[in-house]
DNA sequence: TTAGGGTTAG
């Protein structure tokens, strides 16, 4: 006679499809069906990761259980709802609940959350969370956490935060939970908010914190959070490695490796990968060749992820037949393998092996088609990126955002009114939303090809204006001569409350105070900067600066500003002050000038030719001729030249 | 029973 704890025996001895099928049909025959408690053991083997070894459908299978026996409980009930959540049938459980041949219980409602959250159904979901509130399950801080996470994985982080604060009980589950929330919405302040209650920060907080404020750019504010963790394990590190490697700041990145090695931590994949990365980025092989060898030595060079950092390296760093060596020994290629190795070629110029790559690639994605878009237009084949992208809507492909901008900046390359045009109709005719990225890029587009009127039609139609949309339309308003038009959108730039001016902001609005001489203005807007947004201004700004005052004849003031810059001043400035001398007929600054560049670079041929020219014009013929003797003779052409034409002249 | 973290291609 088969009792119940005779039939957990034979379970755990169970290694055969066999002897399962031997074990079912005792349990038949025994009676046991009847058996509640006995039925939810044997289901529950049939559903373990040991069961569905041993069973072909183990899900059928005890489905088909479930309605021989009696009268199940609701355990029997929630261990195959559990089976499907496992199995990736998510939408299996709505149907099993509505069936269900027991009184649900506790452990029903966040397993039917779960589902929801699989599916990212948040109607379903709502129908559970009141079914669950009307069983007096709502305050059941289980379901609550798992509530959470499903409104959380549908999008509806403002339910989950609904949730969390009716409380009234929190344990660490609820805290990671909204935590999470905020991470995976993106919402950088809320997110902060959280982790500073958090009662305490475990490695997986941290870990999200890190990598949040990585995604947004904020290093600072992730280094601190690294610093002060009072506990990390590999995902802390590797968040903090991947912060700074895609920030652009390698060496960084390098640094927090040494420093994990120094520890003693030992590597994995996700942490090599970051680190792959990071020495493609700082474009030394060498760096790059020793994580080879690391990761190697580690175990860990025939996976994927690894292999495909690799190929990215390679190819990046210039060595496109090692990128190629390991591309072709790779057992599984993913996409992006095949992406990386195809963006390789064209980095390196090799259109037509990237071509042939891309014509065999199985199943291209968005990616690989805007790699060989925005490849063509790197390679001056702007013309060739339309056909690629003809090809891409002929294949059914969609194109994304990313693929949009590669397109529209190679009608701005090609100043291609016409294609612009058809690509906004495009945009128009399937909707998509005109995002700040979006609409600068055709804002830029439309600027470039003349079209002030599109331009500024597309700026009224982008719902969140940021400073990069502005910039657009102040610098090509400024670019097309509409100076005035330009400072305009400077002041209701700064009126919408929305968008803060930045560098390139002021390398617009002071190039039209340049281009049409407006010098008090060009002052106010360069202390502007400085005081009120605490930009320093940059080498352009100041050439813009010395060139608009020099013109207008205030020439100590050009050699003024020269003086102050903290960077060595370029060819363009000097020229500015040089030619103000020149046209100002300012002598005494001009040669005090001079004399300092030829002191600063004897050679230099833009130089020796601007310092000639004042000479001559002010019928210096003596500096000239000083000049000359103390000037190499390889680069005395070019003043040379000028002063003779100078000299005819006058 | 519930939740949670890091990784590469344009």
């Amino acid at each position: 006679m088969l009792t119940v704890s005779l039939l957990d025996a034979h379970l755990s001895g169970c290694r055969s499809a066999r002897h399962l099928l031997q074990i079912h049909a005792q349990f038949v025959a025994s009676g046991l069906l009847a058996d509640a408690f006995a039925s939810s053991r044997l289901l529950l083997f049939n559903t373990s990761a040991a069961g569905a070894r041993l069973l072909p459908r183990p899900l059928d299978h005890s489905l088909r259980l479930l309605r021989l026996v009696r009268s199940p409980n609701a355990f029997s009930c929630n261990t195959i709802l559990k089976a499907a959540l496992r199995h990736g049938l998510p939408h299996l459980c709505l149907p099993l609940y509505a069936f269900m041949p027991a009184l649900p219980d506790a452990y029903t409602y966040p397993l039917l959350a779960a589902a929801c959250a699989a599916r990212g159904d948040a109607g379903e979901g709502r129908q559970v969370h009141s079914h669950a509130v009307r069983h007096g399950f709502g305050g059941n801080v289980y379901l609550r956490n798992a509530l959470m996470h499903m409104y959380s994985a549908c999008g509806c982080v403002a339910d989950a935060r609904r949730v969390f604060d009716e409380g009234p009980v929190w344990d660490a589950v609820s805290w990671n939970t909204i935590l999470a929330a905020y991470v995976r919405a993106g919402d950088v302040g809320q997110a902060i908010r959280v982790f500073a209650r958090m009662p305490e920060r475990s490695a997986a907080a941290v870990s999200s914190m890190v990598a949040l404020f990585g995604r947004s750019g904020m290093v600072d504010e992730a280094k601190r959070v690294f610093d002060e963790a009072e506990r990390r394990d590999a995902f802390t590190w590797a968040a903090m490695i991947s912060c700074f490697e895609r920030n652009g700041q390698f060496v960084e990145a390098l640094g927090v490796f040494s420093d994990m090695r120094d520890e003693g931590w030992p590597v994995d994949e996700a942490v090599m990968v970051s680190v792959i990365a990071a020495c493609t980025g700082s474009e030394v092989l060498w760096n790059g060749e020793v994580c080879h060898g690391l990761v190697f030595r580690a175990g860990l060079g025939l996976r994927l992820n690894v292999q495909n950092a690799l190929i990215h390296m390679y190819s990046s760093c210039v060595d496109v037949v090692a990128a190629r060596r390991l591309f072709d020994s790779g057992e599984s290629l993913d996409h992006f393998s095949w992406n990386s190795m195809i963006a390789g070629y064209l980095k390196n110029g090799c259109v037509e092996d990237a071509k042939a790559l891309f014509s065999i690639m199985p199943d291209k994605d968005n990616v690989s088609w805007s790699t060989m878009i925005s490849g063509c237009v790197q390679n001056n084949q702007s013309s060739e990126a339309f056909t690629v992208f003809d090809n891409m809507k002929a294949h059914g492909m969609r194109p994304d955002e990313v693929t949009l901008v590669s397109v529209i900046s190679a009608c701005t390359n090609l100043s291609a009114l016409e294609q612009g045009k058809s690509v906004h109709e495009y945009i128009r005719e399937y909707q998509y939303n005109i995002t700040i990225v979006l609409g600068t890029s055709l804002i830029d587009m439309y600027m470039k090809c003349g079209c002030l009127d599109a331009a500024l039609e597309v700026f009224d139609m982008v719902q969140e204006k940021g400073t990069p949309c502005w910039n657009a339309v102040i610098v090509g308003l400024a670019m097309n001569g509409l100076v005035t038009k330009s400072l305009d959108m400077f002041s209701e730039m700064e009126a919408s409350g929305t968008a803060v001016p930045n560098e390139i902001t002021f390398t617009g609005v002071l190039s039209a105070c340049r281009h049409a001489g407006l010098v008090e203005e060009g002052r106010q807007f360069f202390k502007l900067m400085q005081n009120k947004y605490q930009i320093v201004p940059n080498i352009r700004h100041y050439g813009c600066m010395v060139d608009l005052v020099g013109r207008a004849g205030y020439v100590r003031e050009a050699e003024d500003l020269i003086q102050s810059m903290p960077m060595s001043p370029d060819v363009p400035a000097w020229g500015a002050l040089l030619s103000a001398c020149w046209k100002h007929g300012d002598s005494e600054v001009g040669e005090r000038v001079g004399r300092k560049l030829v002191e600063l670079d004897p050679h230099h041929d833009g130089f020796q030719t601007m310092l000639s020219n004042i000479y001559a014009s002010e019928g210096m013929w003596q500096c000239v001729k000083d000049l000359r003797g103390s000037m190499k003779q390889h680069v005395a052409k070019a003043a040379g030249y000028s002063v003779v034409e100078l000299s005819h002249s006058s």
